[in-house]
DNA sequence: ACTAGAAAGATTGATATCAATATAAAATGG
DNA sequence: CCATTTTATATTGATATCAATCTTTCTAGT
């Protein structure tokens, strides 16, 4: 008779969820996908994650840290860490609001500035080099289905709603 | 006349790079998602991605390292360090090869195979809920996008190789 | 005004991620 | 068989990610 320890998975289930897990899938293709633009910026001195976090900084009024974070579905933590390498460099600039004292404002400096300049060629031509190798259509679809996924996820204030991406909003709509 | 270290990036090229960024995108869906299932199956004692490696091991025989790494299309580094905490728990064993003594073989342990199938009704749950609340034939083409775009960025044996996720093959397949 | 609660961030600790590099063992070509 | 190369994995150091928790400041209700 079978051992009552002996917990027996199915190697038919793992391949289901192996094939199946939406999760999975995003996970790979995003670590996929953030190798293939770090390795291209990598001359321009930032990482994928920087580049989208400061490009998302490029606006007439320097946001604060939550609008910031809630738009790259990021925990506001994970802001703060990630913000360090960019004001060491002097890319960034934190500074006080004086509209809410609690806030910060975040600032893309001069040298960020030009940083940024000198990243987004290579972000147009990595971009449209993958656009080009997807399968017709496959770039426009992906990208709603992918912003239907992360904006579905948000509306859970369970716990006591510390999370920040729970609007996905209009944050950067002007 | 305007300063030469003025470098203006017009506010419309961020908004372009926002909304049309599949990198960007891939990053907020793959946290989105890692949130839900993270949650989820907190009360399983486990993290999404501990998840898809234990159930990635969970076959008749026993992977090396690489083809794993391969498969999730990690790092070959971040599958060493992702184990650290799994062989801790005491869910996954790390033993040499004995056919290549260079090599180590996962095995899930008993405690791990139990876990496992403790996590499994949580992610059947999470996962048929994610899929009712998209639209209808969602799910089943962003996996297949998501597929492609992972496997897209393989083909690029350029510097030494070294990494692992070159051939997403059919690691798993039998 | 006062006070309770909410909101904005920061800190700490754990894990995840990858580049650069190192080590050991297998494979390969003389 | 030996030297070179390749392959499999580990180590180190930096950044990314989030949970739990803390402080500060603002807002609401009285």
């Amino acid at each position: 008779m079978a051992m009552s320890n002996s917990v027996e998975i199915p190697f038919s289930t793992t391949l289901l969820v192996r094939d199946t897990c939406l999760c999975l899938h995003a996970q790979r293709a995003a670590r996929a996908l953030a190798r293939l633009f770090d390795d291209a910026l990598r001359p321009a001195g930032l990482t994928n994650g920087q580049f989208s976090l400061m490009m998302s900084l490029n606006r007439p009024e320097p946001p604060p840290m939550g609008p910031v974070a809630a738009l790259l579905a990021m925990d506001q933590t994970t802001l703060t860490a990630a913000l360090k390498p960019l004001q060491r460099k002097g890319w960034v600039s934190v500074m006080e609001n004086p509209k809410d004292r609690r806030g910060r404002l975040l600032v893309l400096t001069g040298e960020g500035k030009a940083a940024l300049a000198r990243a987004l060629p290579i972000w147009k031509e990595t971009h449209a080099a993958l656009d080009q190798k997807l399968p017709d259509g496959s770039s426009a679809r992906l990208r709603q289905d992918l912003q239907t996924v992360s904006g579905m996820t948000d509306e859970t204030p369970k716990p006591a709603a510390r999370r920040a991406g729970r609007v996905t909003a209009r944050v950067m709509a002007e």
